[in-house]
RNA sequence: GACCCGUUCGUCUAGGGGCCUAGGACACUGGCCUUUCACGCCGGCAACACGGGUUCGAAUCCCGUACGGGUCGCCA
């Protein structure tokens, strides 16, 4: 049996870290088995639910490549189907229709709560000729002792006292399915094998089985895993920190390193730490799965990007640093030249642009203050000198350097000498990689033109 | 409150009875390199929640306590 996972947000909101993850693993696991994997949206809360946050999940989903296989369901489009499964359990006396108000459901939910019993509705086992000409909802009638073993594939054999359980609600009073039953039926119909899922469902996977075993359906396989915390410890949630997956693509992280980093919050293999889509799909599985909520960590995020954005083509990186802007095939090629010497400073894809601005025009660098400091009158005199020594032509790195050292020799200088005041009135700024490559790339033109319109005074 | 789950360095984790005076990564930190910053390299700090068992031997197995999380909707 082919396996089959889905990832099944409800859109009434952002797609979260959390979100991501559970999007992730039931992607990587699809995979790893050559199964597949889709999309449903749990749209069955209309108020609720808005096409923004539909478009929002999946332009998350999208930018981590975790788009699901085919088109993905909407849930709300199944109301019809969901309702024949609830009329199926009633006819077959698996469910019952409570005409329980909501008045009188909250008073014995309270009286429940002090007496620490389950609520047994009294239409459960009422003569069906004594129903009144009212709106009622469809329950499901769970088993009043016994209990059920689920042997989840992250948190063990987990069970539950069916006392403990009350009997679901299938339909509302105005006749539409509730997402206790949409899920079941929707899982079913997409022939869905595993469903991972964060472990908040865990307690609705015992109600859930119910109505899988009353159909006498196959129940899938469970694997629920721990949600993601904020760094405080506390529950991540939209005013605490749980931004959206597209909000740390504006902070320029990179996709690659946000799945990297999802991957390993929760899951391992053994002490692996860079593991690119290729690899986790090959090494995925529920057993490295962990039982303990990890909280997020912005720092090893950081640093986990900095490693995707060293490891991206010169020519990408490049045309990052333009960032949209247009440039001379010359100085496209100066950026390509100088691209990882800046990789190597980057943490976040926006720093590239501005480590870059100096090399990305021929135009004179405006000179940040503190890099002023280090254009003295005697370091103008030193640069001026340098300038009218240098040759015509460009030079490479390594005979840019010999120059230089022949220079410095002939000056009696040492590089401290030069090297931070050359490069605050090459580049503008007090840091920036090698000044020898900078130069280079450059070109001796530009070093003059740089040289003489910073050096005034 | 009831029910379920969890607990190894600050954080993510390795570990599945002796290989553990507990390993890696991030962060922090000392040094080297050096034209700055960064990278890199070398070194450091730092953890088995607590208490009982079981065993020749426990981070690993069992029980309890504490703490943390989750669930208890005609929300999903």
């Amino acid at each position: 049996m082919s396996v089959i996972t889905r990832f099944a947000p409800s859109p009434t909101g952002y797609l979260h870290i959390g979100g991501a993850r559970t999007a992730l693993f039931n992607y990587l696991f699809a995979r790893h088995h050559g199964g597949r994997y889709l999309l449903r949206i749990e749209d069955t809360d209309h108020e609720r639910s808005t096409k923004d946050a539909i478009d929002a999940i999946h332009d998350g989903l999208n930018w981590l490549g975790l788009a699901g296989d085919g088109e993905a369901v909407s849930q709300s489009s199944r109301a019809d189907r969901h309702v024949e499964v609830a009329q199926q359990l009633l006819e077959a006396g698996h469910a019952y229709r409570c005409y329980l108000t909501p008045d009188e459901l909250t008073a014995m939910r309270e009286e429940a709560r002090a007496t620490g019993q389950k609520i047994i509705s009294p239409w459960r086992d009422a003569d069906p000729q004594s129903a009144p000409d009212q709106p009622f909802t469809v329950r499901l009638k769970m088993p009043l002792d016994g209990s059920t073993t689920i042997a989840d594939q992250v948190q063990g054999d987990v069970t539950v006292q069916h006392a403990t359980l009350d009997d679901l609600v299938m339909l509302r009073g105005d006749g539409s399915p509730t997402y206790m039953l949409a899920v079941v039926v929707d899982d079913h119909d997409m022939g869905v094998t595993h469903v991972i899922r964060g472990d908040d469902h865990l307690n609705n996977a015992f109600r859930q089985m119910k109505i899988i075993e009353a159909m006498g359906w196959p129940v899938p396989v469970y694997a629920h895993i721990p949600l993601i915390h904020g760094a405080d410890g506390a529950k991540l949630s939209k005013r605490h920190g749980a931004l959206s997956a597209t909000a740390y693509r504006d902070m320029g992280y990179m996709p690659e390193a946000m799945c990297n980093y999802l991957l390993r919050l929760g899951w391992s293999h053994g002490d692996d730490e860079i593991i690119n889509r290729e690899q986790a799909i090959e090494w995925f599985d529920l057993k490295g799965i962990g039982k303990s909520p990890a909280r997020f960590d912005t720092d090893k995020l950081t640093a986990i990007n900095s490693h995707y954005i060293r490891a991206l083509p010169p020519e990408d990186l490049a045309a990052l640093m333009l960032d949209g802007q247009d440039a001379s095939p010359s100085i496209v090629k100066r950026l390509v030249a100088l691209a990882p010497a800046f990789a190597e400073r980057a943490h976040h894809l926006g720093d590239l642009p501005a480590m870059a601005r100096f090399a990305a025009s021929n135009y004179l660098p405006a000179v940040e203050d503190d890099a002023q400091a280090l254009l003295d009158a005697d370091a103008c005199l030193r640069l001026q000198k340098l300038a009218q020594d240098l040759p015509d032509d460009d030079l490479s790195p390594d005979a840019f350097k010999a120059f230089l050292g022949q220079w410095l020799e002939g000056e009696g200088l040492k590089m401290r000498d030069i090297g931070p005041c050359l490069r605050a009135a090459v580049t503008g700024m007090k840091q920036t990689p090698d000044i020898i490559l900078i130069c280079s790339s450059l070109g001796m033109e530009n070093v003059k033109a740089r040289i003489a319109g910073n050096c005034k005074n």
